[in-house]
DNA sequence: TGTTAACACGAAAACGTTTTCGTTGCGAAT
DNA sequence: ATTCGCAACGAAAACGTTTTCGTGTTAACA
């Protein structure tokens, strides 16, 4: 077992100074041809790579940026996952992970590790109990600090940083307006409760699309779940809530759904009930992930893609890292540093499947 | 914008050294305890917390692991994550995160990146490419630099290192055990070409079973399907193939898949043609999902457990992280540093659906 | 012969910590 | 009055880099 070779000990090894192992690594014109020749053959020879850490203190800069998310077993943040390490990687940074499983606590906790020098800047979306206390102070606290964010798809105006944010307004009213177009009368729409800023986003484009096509939504179409059950590990509780739904509203012929589970489990639902799929009732979710792509009939979809959404945060946030190396070059006053921070919107896209004629 | 305090400064502020702030605020009996309410008050204040990357400087250590996956978009890769990632958290680790896309030059590329003093230690499942090249020195040279590797999954013999593995073999015994027992007296297996060695654990584990049932395997029941082509993209290739599979084997009644794609496809494909789950098939798959858990009728599947892998396989790094610590105070011969590294394999189980009987 | 410039290299600081080993000042003991 | 011991603090090294600023040697030039 060998450790790593440092440049201390390549210099003491060719009886030179560490300065010159450095430059000549790095092909200083300060030193000889022979001398570099020397020293680089050496280190290739004991395998030679500086060690980041070192840099980093040296540089005051990581090279890695951190990803703060709810939760990582999901279609949607892993893609989002995806989508940040191959933009990192191929701008020269790692990626390091933390998970607040939705809890307040764990986000601060989270934060303070990686802010107090081991990440450049977080990109990261909301915990849902942050979203419930309103409490943002630990985001601008780091901001303050003089560290980056950039937040995707649970975003809050009380925060001022980039934003990559999908249309969940305008995707909601094209997936209702291809129920109207498809011949739907009745359009229910499944949600949850809307503390969650995406949820309300969904639920006013719901609203929106029936509107301008001259429906006014009834409120007894609306079926709000209580996310706060673990309807993952209870689906019948989910399925009897939806049963209940379809039984007191015969006339529903289109779904509107805000996530695929809660779309699949309604098409499940119509099924036990005698209802097929498309022909008494159509389905569209929001959210295009496996289930959508493998259940049977395959679900029609609001796609939302995640992995761009983690490419555009990740260049976001490389882009204002770099800019502010090169800005501490210049000189500028603080009313010159003005930050206007950029909101970005990807659009969505349904993805017609077996679920709508 | 105000960077973080350092100890210069607050020792610059408050007039004394900078050993006697780092003193005061660890508390030392050396300092007096007027100087160490001044300069832990002035610390809090100004909350100071000590910068990680110098602290990793110093201490050789840097407190994060790295984890390196095929992919991420996968759910049981991601509950492995959570798994590492929960454990980490409470040991006082974080948890960096690198893809290899399957991908045996960007295995490498991540390894290098990372190994050059970023983490402590590794986690990471084997990339296809990798084990189809069988070239594993870049493994062995990580661990020969003094950096220990953790494997999981999709592990090697050529390899010294600590393995968390799923008893595939067994987890197929019993799969194929249920639906013998459940009367199928046709049992067709749906598996990948075989070189990742959990699928030919498997496959060696489907015809264990029916061996020692006393029914010879009929190679005419197995059906490889080649993973190289994107399936996921793809899905009518797929279909197309097991299509074909049934047709050509009339009396198939019991299915056993070595994923759970694979075995909802077959499902899906079944009742194509006219055949009933579980009452003409009953199905069984590897991997327990989202697609098992939500597809109709819902999957019965050997579950892997992949949270515990990852909670296994962290305690394991970490504990052999803590270990090195402990032994660089004590004594040891070569001899005597004998490292018997450690096998643990996961009990799988079967969680019973619909599809079976 | 004396000055200069180019060349090749080394010393040291800096990044932010912790820790070892002094070094003061002062009261008590001899 | 001298020594001793202790309390309270500071200096400096170390972790591994990069980079600025010397410094010594040599060759060229006047």
């Amino acid at each position: 077992m060998k450790r790593k070779i440092t440049l201390k000990q390549i210099a003491r090894e060719l009886d030179v100074s560490i300065s010159t192992v450095s430059k000549a690594l790095s092909n200083s014109k300060e030193i000889s041809e022979d001398t570099t020749k020397k020293i680089q053959a050496f280190a290739k020879l004991y395998n030679y790579k500086p060690n980041n850490i070192a840099l980093s203190l040296k540089n005051r800069k990581t090279k890695t940026i951190g990803i703060l998310i709810p939760e990582i077993v999901h279609h949607f943040f892993s893609t989002v996952i995806r989508g940040i390490e191959l933009i990192a990687n191929r701008r020269g940074y790692n990626v390091i992970v933390g998970l607040s499983n939705e809890s307040f606590t764990k986000e601060i906790i989270n934060m303070e590790m990686l802010a107090n020098g081991s990440i450049d800047g977080f990109i990261l979306s909301i915990s849902k109990e942050t979203l419930l206390k309103q409490d943002y102070h630990h985001f601008n606290a780091t901001i303050n600090q003089g560290m980056p964010i950039v937040m995707f798809d649970r975003v809050v105006n009380e925060v001022d940083c980039d934003k990559v944010i999908v249309d969940d307004f305008n995707g909601a009213v094209k997936a209702v307006k291809k129920l109207i177009a498809n011949d739907c009368k009745h359009i229910a729409l499944i949600t949850t409760m809307d503390y969650v800023s995406v949820g309300r986003l969904r639920t006013q484009g719901y609203i929106e699309a029936l509107e301008t096509s001259g429906v006014d939504a009834d409120s007894n179409l609306i079926l709000k779940i209580d996310d706060s059950l673990d309807v993952e590990n209870h689906l019948e509780i989910l399925e009897n809530e939806i049963a209940q739904f379809f039984k007191i509203n015969e006339d529903i012929d289109g779904v509107f759904a805000v996530n695929e589970l809660y779309a699949v489990t309604a098409m499940k639902v119509a099924r036990k009930l005698g209802l097929s799929i498309p022909d008494d009732i159509q389905v569209i979710g929001f959210t295009d992930g496996v289930l959508s792509k493998h259940a049977t009939p395959s679900l029609t979809t609001v796609s939302q893609h995640g992995q761009k959404i983690g490419e555009q945060a990740a260049n976001l946030l490389i882009d204002r890292l770099e800019a502010a190396d090169a800005e501490s070059d210049q000189y500028f006053t603080n009313d010159e540093r003005k930050s206007d921070f950029i909101k970005m919107v990807i659009e969505t896209e349904i993805i017609e499947r077996e679920s709508t004629k």
